[in-house]
DNA sequence: AAACAAATTTTACAGGGGTAAAGTTTTGTG
DNA sequence: CACAAAACTTTACCCCTGTAAAATTTGTTT
């Protein structure tokens, strides 16, 4: 660690006596280059800890090794785990992941998918926003970058990997009618083609049963799922508007409101004797778990979707594989009885 | 929309008749331009669509626009919330902030920092692991960059912005024991500084109530804070080891952890008639408003220390002042009286 | 040992824009 | 209308690495 400052590949090939395009060479991938031309390299790398420009690099290459992620709001659980799975897969495989996160706002995921476009990334995995999504924008940024769309079905980009809400909510449904009253849906205004699926997914599953459908919309919209949860549940509690003493909620943030609120009116939340509302929710969120009582729901394979996106779309800029005809990647979802429904 | 693609400064220059020199003033600043030259560019711009390559503005430029951000865990809703605080402050001062995560890990925390570094960044804004940080690499990144720590205070950088553990916990000691039973503190081995210093807080604050202090530490370390809160609670619980009714925990997520342990065992929490645990946390983090019954925390000044962070860096990039002599920058933290204590 | 293939070095240019210096035009002011 | 300051254009060089082509070295095969 004692020479001198080591900036530049060129300099670096001073002190290593190894030509700059070798060093190049074996930025790119150490194996190309000779065994022993490898060591020397290595040797010269742990005198002087030189590492290569970022820009200078990208600049350069007509492929870079980025990989945008957008999610529309990096504070929820879920995405947080799906990045963090997405992060990790990109990484073992020599990529450079950007996680870039709208907050809910479509100014800034137009901001995010400009600003990654102009990185000039090898591909791309977003998750958007949905309704509020500036169709236009998501669309002519797809056009651009080979695009993977994940959770949020926008139909645009080279496929779409998610859960199948068709059968998770109806398995959902098919257990909540099995071990007592038909649910009613308590869903707030959709922000995006998951949220219609899955009330689309309850009516029809409550037909199929030969109950009738009740849905409890409530006039909110945002991210602030947990808080409208709680706010429309405190308010529905006390007007006496829910018409089912078993709800399934669109997500399980909104449970996690509306267990808050039976709660904080004295009701007893859960499956069993005792207890007088059942409230299920839909995603095992990680904190789903942690509630009480914990929180029935539908897991979504956070992992298969992580893994299946990635691998798309590492398919197409291998090019070793183009998805015919932008196809729908649906995983199943799997029933976890807890304690509140 | 109809003209062929501008993909350079130089074809726009051409189309827009205007220098390549004064474009590239106009994108570092709009208005160091005439306002006709303005008013051409705009023109131009709103035709083609041209957005500047960043990899060639970065290259090139000896300050750059970016901006690290480094967490121990985006997961984490506090992280989660402070980070887009930052984040919205970086842009709205025209900087381009970029977040990486460790994930709890050494080897991550490193990769980020080496990774950012690479990116010769106007500066940076990092809550090191604390612990689990690699010391020296820490060290050295922030001998090249102008560095904010914030959150866990490792001793480097040019400032450290946090909150005032003493302060807060005090706060909240005193009010459980003026309240109620005095409290035992529930924590896992420390993970940073903070949980140093919020134990050594409790154990000052109790001796000078005259109470002894009870300390329950158990032997887990990680990020998964509340399934430690909920197993090693439960553990506690059902060999009847809580030495008070009344449990301070070293943070929100443990305390999470815990009720939803006391929630399975059939224990009441809270404060009040036919309460026979209460709990109380630490941070306030987003969800403990939703925890049944509703945690009682204290808050720590989420935007002061995102505010002040960014500030004391921007005064640093700027050069207009040199924070003398390392501060520490404490916010006090606010009681939050809810049901639970 | 000769022949050949693979790896490396040399040389040279490209990428897109920052920025300094010198010359030219525009703008603002008296 | 003159004149200086501000803004602009032209020219030229720089940043650091990718990459292609030709020349050379190294290693391997028969």
């Amino acid at each position: 660690m004692a020479g001198r400052k080591v900036n530049t590949m060129e300099e670096l090939a001073e002190v290593s006596g190894i030509s700059r395009p070798t060093l190049s060479k074996y930025f790119n991938d150490p194996d190309s280059v000779r065994e022993s031309t490898r060591a020397k390299i290595k040797i010269a790398l742990a005198k002087y800890d030189y590492r290569p420009n970022i820009f200078a690099i990208n600049q350069n290459r007509k492929l870079t090794k980025t990989i945008g992620i957008v999610v529309p709001y990096s504070a929820d659980p879920f995405f947080a785990e799906i990045v963090r799975m997405i992060e990790r897969r990109c990484i073992d495989a020599g990529f450079w992941p950007l996680v870039f996160s709208s907050h809910g706002q479509q100014e800034l995921e137009n901001n995010a998918l400009a600003t990654l476009q102009s990185l000039r990334p090898a591909g791309a995995l977003i998750a958007p926003l949905g309704r509020n999504s500036d169709f236009e924008s998501v669309q002519s940024f797809t056009q651009e970058v080979p695009t993977i769309v994940f959770d949020s079905n926008v139909n645009v980009g080279e496929a779409f990997v998610g859960s199948d809400n068709f059968q998770s909510i109806g398995l959902m449904v098919n257990y909540l009618c099995r071990t007592g009253e038909p649910p009613c849906f308590f869903e707030m205004e959709p922000v995006n083609p998951n949220a219609n699926k899955r009330r689309d997914a309850y009516v029809k599953t409550m037909q199929s049963l030969g109950h009738e459908p009740m849905i409890l919309q409530v006039a909110r919209s945002g991210w602030d799922f947990e808080s409208i949860g709680l706010i429309e549940g405190n308010r529905l509690i006390k007007e006496g508007k829910l018409p089912s003493q078993t709800v399934l909620c669109s997500n399980d943030l909104l449970a996690v409101g509306l267990i808050a609120a039976a709660y904080q009116n004295g009701i007893k939340v859960g499956y069993g004797e005792g207890r007088t509302l059942r409230i299920a929710g839909h995603d095992d969120h990680p904190q789903s778990q942690f509630t009480c009582p914990p929180l029935t729901t539908v897991a979504q394979d956070y992992s298969s979707i992580a893994e299946h996106s990635v691998e798309l779309l590492f398919g197409m800029i291998n090019g070793d594989s183009k998805p015919a005809d932008r196809p729908d990647v649906l995983f199943e979802g799997k029933l976890i009885m807890r304690e509140s429904a």
